[in-house]
DNA sequence: GAGTTTGAAACT
DNA sequence: CAGTTTCAAACTC
């Protein structure tokens, strides 16, 4: 049946014949969805076709689809136990098969030679898409389905399923195939569509589901050696880094998420095994292993990545706003996974790709796809010249003695990435090699405590700029998830969690003589109080709907509006989505800075969003932040003369819990997430 | 680099 | 939940 009617499909059958041929049968088989179906695919293809990878529509995109294919992977055991199974039929299918597997074997190697180019992984598997017309329509389904799951593809493969259940383990087995074959960017892809979810997973991440996050996070496991492989394949000549330095630039940039130094729980299966005969061919050298992870600058998925993607993002962003050098200094930066995205792909590619690699600060963030400006040598240069001094900023590395890294105090457990050789841990179990030991104690820290990898600091979008220009600069929007408990430092070292973070402290802290410079606890209550009574006096002025204050608010809003920065930010990032999420990232990556830009920065910035952004996005994403973000603005009178937006739900009540207002905090994160999955491909 | 301080994590 | 201990980072010298 299947192969029949893909074979018909592929082959261009003069329409005379097609009423005997299965072809007209299966045309008759289609429902009015299938209709549906293929008009949406078409679509797909067509912007995805585009080859060029626009940021734009990548990033949304793919963090969005990666997002739901993660949770697939984490979620079931199944997947891994069908890849593996699926892995193992590809050798029968190769020897053996059906014609079905032939064919899925040419389209793979046609994919290969497309994609091996210098298509991000998110293009490959599109070129395939669109790039084959004969292809069997299921595999384009299938891949359409892998590619964005949670998009139309749903929709496909109901279609498609009516087909046969095969069509899809044919696709997977396409891209098993291509893994197979090899390390070359086939695959990558495959690899490449289980894992980059991780990455924009977090992106996603941010407020709606942190403790998801941080699983991802952890799930975000790397084979280092794979890629190394891939490296080498792409150029001619493996010595010759600089040759594919483009193209790993370019692939680096759409899954960084893959080079990153993690754990990896979920996919046990091959991976697993490769990171082990890795370990047992360098047992003896761990560090050599390790090291070639260190290699990568940013390695560390988790927070620790992005704290030193943000670092470097924020350096430069920094210097810019010669006020906040200072205080930007001293923190290394955000934690929001977010942010780490933007930074982090190129940063690893970059560094793994190449030997020497270190952490190229300068060029990542700016400049995501100037990857020829990087001349390998000096490039070189750099990241060690980074890495050498930074190493201790660039990459996380804890000296834990007696907890073995199984505990919390290890940072980097607590980041969920494993520790490296310049670690200067003793009895380490936090390694590839003891993963199920790792995951074990992970599991048992997570039952205690199931926000324990969670992100420590929750940024909002909204929040981010309420403060006013004042000197607090506090970032209202962002604050540490439990609070700190300092009793001496005044919140005004790096003993103190919140400040570290970068984030003001806030109603969860329990600190005493707080003096945090990102805000103290007492202005941020104050802020709170004050918000209050904003609201109050808003709802009794305007009674008007809720709802159209909150989208207009984007729009009219004051310049006091949070948005603002968020927007800029925007525009590098475009998802919509990650408006909301993303400020975190906003935040970090600009971190510090963002706040701290002068106000006419951030007036301007808004001003330019705006047109970017369509008004129902903002509206969306305008409302949601408030609700969820705490953000206590210190200065609220000055911010927020319409108070429409002002925190009706903070006002609710001095405490934090209530802050966030019962009502609105469980519904609102919901709102959150799905309105804007969607809003993103209309605009796109 | 060693010693001290600090506060989170873990334990009771 | 509170008190105590353990731990490792941050800090100081």
């Amino acid at each position: 049946m299947d192969n029949a009617e893909k074979k018909k499909i592929e082959t261009p059958t003069p329409k005379s014949k097609f009423e005997d041929s299965p072809v007209f049968n299966f045309i008759n088989n289609l429902s009015p969805i299938e209709a549906v179906r293929s008009t949406s695919t078409v679509q797909t293809f067509n912007s995805l076709s585009f080859t060029s990878p626009p940021p734009v529509f990548t990033s949304p995109h793919a963090s969005f689809h990666r997002e739901s294919r993660f949770f697939r992977c984490h979620n079931s055991v199944e997947r891994s136990k069908a890849l593996e199974s699926l892995h193992g039929s590809v050798s029968k299918g190769e020897v053996g098969a059906s014609g079905e597997v032939d064919l899925n074997k040419e389209a793979t190697l046609e994919q290969e030679d497309e994609t091996s180019c210098e298509l991000p992984l998110i293009l490959k598997s599109d070129s395939q898409a669109s790039g084959h017309v004969d292809s069997p329509g299921t595999g384009d389904i299938v891949t359409e389905m892998l590619l964005d799951p949670s998009g139309n593809a749903p929709q496909g493969l109901d279609n498609a399923s009516s087909s046969s259940s095969e069509d899809v383990s044919v696709g997977l087995r396409k891209i098993l195939d291509a893994q197979e074959e090899n390390d070359t960017p086939g695959a990558d892809a495959a690899e490449l569509l289980v894992f980059r979810s991780p990455n924009d997973s977090e992106a996603f991440g941010c407020l709606v589901d942190k403790i998801s996050s941080s699983e991802r996070r952890f799930c975000a496991g790397v084979k280092l050696t794979k890629q190394h492989d891939i490296t080498k394949d792409v150029p001619a000549n493996a010595n010759e880094p600089l040759a594919v330095v483009p193209n790993q630039s370019v692939l680096s940039l759409h899954r960084g998420s893959m080079r990153r130094r993690c754990l990896d729980f979920e996919v046990l299966g091959k991976r697993k095994k490769d990171i082990a005969d890795d370990h047992q061919q360098t047992v003896g050298d761990n560090k050599a292993e390790s090291s070639s992870k260190c290699v990568v600058p940013g390695i560390g998925l988790h927070l620790n990545a992005i704290a030193m993607a943000s670092r470097g993002i924020k350096i430069n962003t920094i210097h810019e706003d010669s006020a906040s050098l200072e205080i930007q200094k001293n923190f290394p930066g955000s934690v929001t996974p977010v942010q780490s995205q933007d930074i982090m792909p190129e940063t690893l590619d970059q560094a793994e790709s190449e030997p020497g690699g270190g952490l190229a600060v300068e060029e990542e963030t700016p400049k995501p796809l100037v990857f020829e400006e990087l001349n390998q040598d000096s490039l070189q240069k750099k990241k060690r010249k980074v890495e050498e001094p930074g190493e201790g900023e660039s990459c996380k590395r804890c000296n834990c003695k007696k907890s073995k890294c199984l505990k919390l105090y290890c940072e980097c457990f607590a980041a969920g990435v494993y520790c490296i050789e310049p670690c200067s841990c003793v009895d380490c179990f936090n390694r590839p090699i003891h993963e199920d030991t790792v995951l074990a104690t992970r599991k048992q820290i997570e039952s205690r405590n199931p926000l324990a990898f969670a992100p420590k600091v929750i940024r909002n979008s909204d929040s981010i700029m309420e403060t006013t220009d004042d000197a607090s600069k506090t970032p209202a929007s962002a604050r540490h998830k439990r609070g700190c408990n300092c009793k001496k430092s005044n919140c005004l070292k790096k003993y103190c969690e919140c400040f570290q973070s970068g984030v003001g402290c806030s109603i969860n802290c329990r600190c005493e003589g707080c003096k945090n410079a990102f805000g103290k606890k007492d202005g941020y209550l104050l802020a709170i109080m004050g918000s209050k009574q904003e609201e109050d006096l808003s709802k009794i002025q305007q009674k008007p709907d809720l709802s159209k204050d909150v989208e207009q608010n984007p729009s009219s809003d004051q310049p006091s509006t949070p948005l603002p920065p968020y927007r800029h930010m925007v525009v590098h990032q475009p998802f919509l989505s990650k408006n909301r999420l993303p400020p975190t990232q906003f935040f970090l990556g600009a971190g510090s800075s963002s706040f701290r830009k002068p106000d006419g920065d951030l007036t301007h910035a808004r001003n330019e969003k705006k047109p970017l952004e369509t008004v129902t996005e903002e509206d969306k994403t305008e409302v949601m932040p408030e609700i969820l973000s705490n953000t206590p603005i210190t200065t609220i009178k000055a911010i927020s003369p319409n108070s429409k937006r002002v925190s009706p739900p903070h006002i609710g009540s001095s405490e934090s819990g209530s802050i966030l207002g019962k009502r609105t905090n469980g519904r609102k994160l919901i709102l959150r997430s799905i309105p804007s999955f969607p809003s993103l491909n209309p605009n796109q």
